[in-house]
RNA sequence: GGGAGCAUAGCUCAGCUGGUUAGAGCACCUGCCUUACAAGCAGGGGGUCACAGGUUCGAGUCCUGUUGUUCCCACCA
């Protein structure tokens, strides 16, 4: 039996404990159904000791309302929640918390700095779980998961391993991205270029051999301290003859070899290009060809190598396990110790004090800073782990281009393939504690590496028991790389949900993580489990500030969902998050928008009290018999959810809000409620039952419609009405009906609304107040039609009695007149009317109306149109042509009776 | 230097594979407490769909170019 609604909706009041009732009651769990296809979405997992933001916000309402939208269409649906340990975010926070402590990581050491950081993990672990819950997400949070959990762990393992018995992991020497300021290595990915002003220094580097001097240009003057050579254009003929001779390095005054080198390019500035193979990534390689020596004059935290740096360099050459592209190390003497700044500063003084400084120009140039901090680059060569990208990446290139993954919008393809194409060696290692340490080992004695998954008891080689782990962790992506598979039982080829679950299907995310994360799950997948680990990855943009800035911490103009939700409530602003947004593109935050859908709830909370306090039934099924409104709004309900779930398909998840909102509030709120009310206030019994069926059965589809974008009030208010089984969450989604399908009433329908909105709009344009009410006389061939109109008449349109007749009236004095196109209609207000006024808006309209005819006769008349346009559209011209002729004659006909 | 997005009403944006007289929300104007809802109802004003060409019976929608704007990618010493 039906309970009533309170009077104001207030979301606040009731999203928890729905969202309670959900878990509690196994709602989201998903279940192994073997008589059900899957339908599975893994959540990007989101940083653990992060907080919700906008971002979050939109990401996992698209995904809730797709779950949630298969899951009624009978799917066995699965949302596999979790968190990302964020390797250098989380230690970075953890590391700034130590500070207050007056700790730094090397104070504590690894294990205890470990256990600190589990810590602060433990602690803030599940705040982002929580937030993720009053958003409405309906994942299965038995099946959550964390990248370093244990099953992570393993595959994080089992993957490295693999992978570097097939070759495709090594470690070596290699020119990678540093950052002095998180201290580690970072991958090409994780560079972010940024403008900034520069300057281009031309130095004098003078020949040996001839005494002539060089000119080049640097935007780091600092290296010069770690050329090794100065490199030419062998085709260059201003220096054909200075092949095989020698420069002398200023302030160092030492001899670098002249090399040829492709690299030089003859016509950028003088065609001279000093070579630094430690600290620039051209450089090296030129070093690589040229074998010239690498000589590094930095130190890993910015600053200019001395003494103490030049002796670890030592001991390692006396240890004799020295690496392949090892670096020398300079002791740079009295800029020992700079910072790279001070050093440049120093170092240009120098330079200009001994002529080698010839000019400077200013410069705008792109520098790579690091995604995190923002700190420049430094181009290193260090020793590090890579992944070899080539073998991996062409069966993710085929795979997409073979449609066995899709993107939505297309367009995207082109950004993965583009980065698909271009990528180089993956660098893996971090320089950080927190996150899966490398399994690999090294022997103090022999020198061996041994990679495993398990910590080995003696070296293979030699039988030593001296070994030490590698003290690097892997780049955090590494192991989200694994997550479609991982989450799911992987490596356990034999794990149920594995064999049932995997290939997921929908991966929702936005565009700026395609090369970070969506890129590497898809060779991952491909690599390790032989499958594209989804069909589909639908991208969505960033939500920005009203202004259509980014939301940031520095800006300060973050808008924090709870805080929106605490307001207005989790739908609302789901709503506001797909509601006139495209895929892909970029939307702003406007609060406007979030009252709009706010309001929107009202406006639901409203027709549902409505339909609630008249309703005597005890059970949602449609009467026998239809009247002709109802068929009307049957008939709109049909289209409506053939709109909805054909947008939904397409994950045109703004369409089909936009559908459903205007089906709600148009064609049910403004037209059926008020076309009820005529027999719900009568006095028949079985008239009453009859709308109040039917008022019942289109508010629940409504409701299951509009489920996925607004779970809790949908399932409020389900709750309320009539209803078999227990949750709406888990009803069935609703399908097109073809008994249900009436065009021809929906027709007719619609003349009875014409007449009212006519009536209606005249009489607001005379300003008549509503109370003001009077006879209305319909002349029309169409009686039949329009005496079903007359208690809407008498509703609606501020009417007191109603004719309907074949007739005109005999004189048209004291009468307005009004046209629609199937009938001509007569009010008794004309002492209201200025006739001059009433001819000119008369004349006004006809012209309309006939320009408009003209238009559409001339299309008819154009043989081409008639011969090549589709027979619908054709039709629906010859439709609109008798229509607005009919409406003309009308027209014409109220003029001549004003004189 | 490549690649992409966007440019539609005062503002924020929809407009799917080309097909009625281009829509919504907010704002604005007029009139309404008509009891589900003033977080509302009824009515109304407001757009040469950035510009120029082209394809087509038909273009906001497709093609080319131009302008403006945003973003992504790229080792210009």
């Amino acid at each position: 039996m039906a309970r009533e609604l309170p009077k104001v909706y207030e979301p606040q009041s009731v999203e928890s404990s729905i969202y309670e009732m959900w878990e509690k009651n196994g709602c989201f769990k998903g279940h192994r159904d073997p008589n059900k296809k899957p339908y599975t979405i893994v959540m990007p997992p989101p940083n653990v000791t992060g907080q919700l933001h906008m971002g979050h916000a939109m990401d996992n309402t698209l995904q809730d309302i797709l779950i949630r939208f298969k899951r009624m269409q009978g799917y066995a649906a699965l949302w596999v929640p979790g968190t990302d340990h964020a390797s250098i975010a989380t230690e970075a926070k953890v590391v700034e918390d130590m500070r207050k402590d007056g700790l730094t990581k090397e104070d504590l050491g690894r294990e205890k700095f470990l256990e600190r950081a589990w810590a602060w993990k433990n602690k803030y672990g599940g705040r982002i779980v929580k937030q993720l819950r009053t958003l409405g997400s309906s994942c299965d949070w038995e099946r959550e998961r964390f990248t370093m959990d244990e099953g992570c762990s393993d595959a994080v393992k089992e993957v490295f391993v693999r992978l570097y018995n097939e070759g495709k992991i090594y470690q070596g020497n290699r020119m990678v991205n540093w950052c002095p300021h998180c201290d580690t290595s970072i991958s090409d990915a994780e560079v972010e270029y940024e403008e900034q002003d520069g300057h281009f220094w031309h130095l004098l580097y003078q020949v040996k051999e001839t005494g002539e001097y060089l000119e080049l240009a640097t935007t780091r003057p600092e290296t010069m301290l770690g050329d090794t050579a100065v490199a030419i254009n062998a085709g260059d003929p201003r220096y054909a003859h200075l092949h095989g001779c020698h420069v002398i390095l200023p302030l160092l005054n030492k001899e670098l070899p002249i090399v040829c080198d492709e690299h030089a390019d003859m016509t950028k500035g003088t065609g001279v290009v000093k070579i630094t193979p430690a600290h620039d990534p051209n450089d090296f390689e030129v070093g690589q060809r040229h074998s010239l020596p690498i000589v590094r004059c930095f130190t890993y935290d910015g600053h200019m190598t001395g003494k103490a740096d030049v002796e670890v360099y030592e001991a390692l050459i006396a240890s004799g396990h020295v690496p392949e592209n090892e670096p020398e190390v300079l002791d740079c003497g009295k800029y020992a110790g700079m910072t790279t700044m001070e050093a440049r500063k120093a170092i240009l003084a120098d330079l200009e004090a001994c002529g080698a400084l010839k000019s400077v120009e200013p410069l705008k140039h792109d520098v790579g800073t690091c995604y995190r901090c923002h700190t420049t680059i430094e181009p290193m060569v260090s020793k590090q782990w890579f992944v070899r990208m080539q073998s991996l990446a062409e069966p993710a290139i085929e795979s997409v281009q073979k449609g066995e993954i899709r993107f939505v919008p297309e367009r995207f393809t082109k950004t993965y393939l583009n980065w698909m194409n271009n990528t180089r060696d993956w660098c893996i290692s971090r320089q950080l504690w927190w996150g899966h340490q490398i399994p690999a080992w090294y022997c103090g004695r022999c020198g061996e590496t041994i990679v495993a998954k398990e910590a080995p008891c003696a070296c293979p080689q030699c039988g030593s028991n001296d070994l030490t782990q590698d003290p690097d962790t892997l780049d955090t992506w590494f192991s989200s790389a694994l997550w479609p598979f991982s989450t799911l039982g992987w490596p356990d080829e034999g794990s149920e949900d594995l064999k049932f679950f995997y290939p997921t299907n929908t991966l929702v995310t936005g565009y700026d993580i395609i090369g970070f994360w969506v890129s590497r799950m898809i060779f991952s997948g491909l690599a390790y489990t032989g499958k594209a680990p989804f069909d589909t990855v639908v991208i969505h943009g960033i939500v920005r500030d009203a202004l259509g800035r980014k939301m940031s911490k520095s800006l300060g103009n973050g808008i924090d969902p709870l805080k929106v939700i605490e307001q207005y409530g989790a739908d609302a602003l789901r709503l506001m998050l797909v509601m006139g947004s495209t895929p892909g593109n970029d939307m702003r935050y406007i609060e406007e928008k979030v009252i709009a859908m706010r309001n929107f709830a009202n406006k639901i909370w409203n027709a549902s009290r409505f339909v609630l306090m008249n309703l005597t039934i005890g059970k949602n099924e449609l009467p026998e018999t239809l009247e002709l409104e109802d068929k009307w709004i049957l008939n709109k309900l049909n289209v409506a959810i053939r709109d909805v779930t054909a947008q939904l398909e397409k994950f045109e998840m703004g369409i089909a809000a936009q559908k459903v909102y205007d089906f709600l509030w148009d064609d049910f709120c403004d037209w059926y409620i008020e076309l009820t009310k005529s027999r719900l206030t009568g006095d028949n019994e079985a008239a009453k039952i009859q709308a109040q069926q039917v008022l019942c059965y289109v508010l629940t589809d409504i409701l299951k419609l509009l489920h996925p974008f607004m779970p809790f009030i949908t399932e409020e208010i389900w709750q309320a009405l009539p209803h078999s089984g227990d949750y709406l969450m888990l009803q069935d989604w609703p399908k097109y009906n073809p008994a249900l399908s009436f065009p021809e009433d929906a027709a007719a329908m619609e003349k009875i609304m014409d007449v009212i909105k006519a009536v209606r709009a005249r009489r607001a344009e005379m300003n008549v107040a509503p109370s003001r009410k009077a006879e209305l006389t319909v002349v029309t061939s169409l009686g039949d039609v329009f005496s079903k109109g007359i208690p809407f008449f008498l509703r609606l349109a501020s009417t007191t009695e109603v004719e309907i007749t074949t007739e005109a009236p005999q004189s048209v004095d004291g009468l307005v007149s009004l046209v629609t196109a199937d009938a001509k209609l007569y009010i008794p207000l004309a002492e209201l009317v200025d006739l001059d006024a009433e001819r000119k808006r008369i004349s006004k309209e006809l012209e309309k109306k006939q320009k408009y005819l003209a238009g559409i006769q001339s299309k008819l008349a154009n043989e081409k149109f008639v011969s090549k346009a589709p027979e619908a559209v054709i039709q629906r011209e010859r439709d609109n042509l008798s229509k607005t002729e009919r409406e003309i004659a009308q027209l014409e006909e109220s003029l001549k009776a004003l004189g």
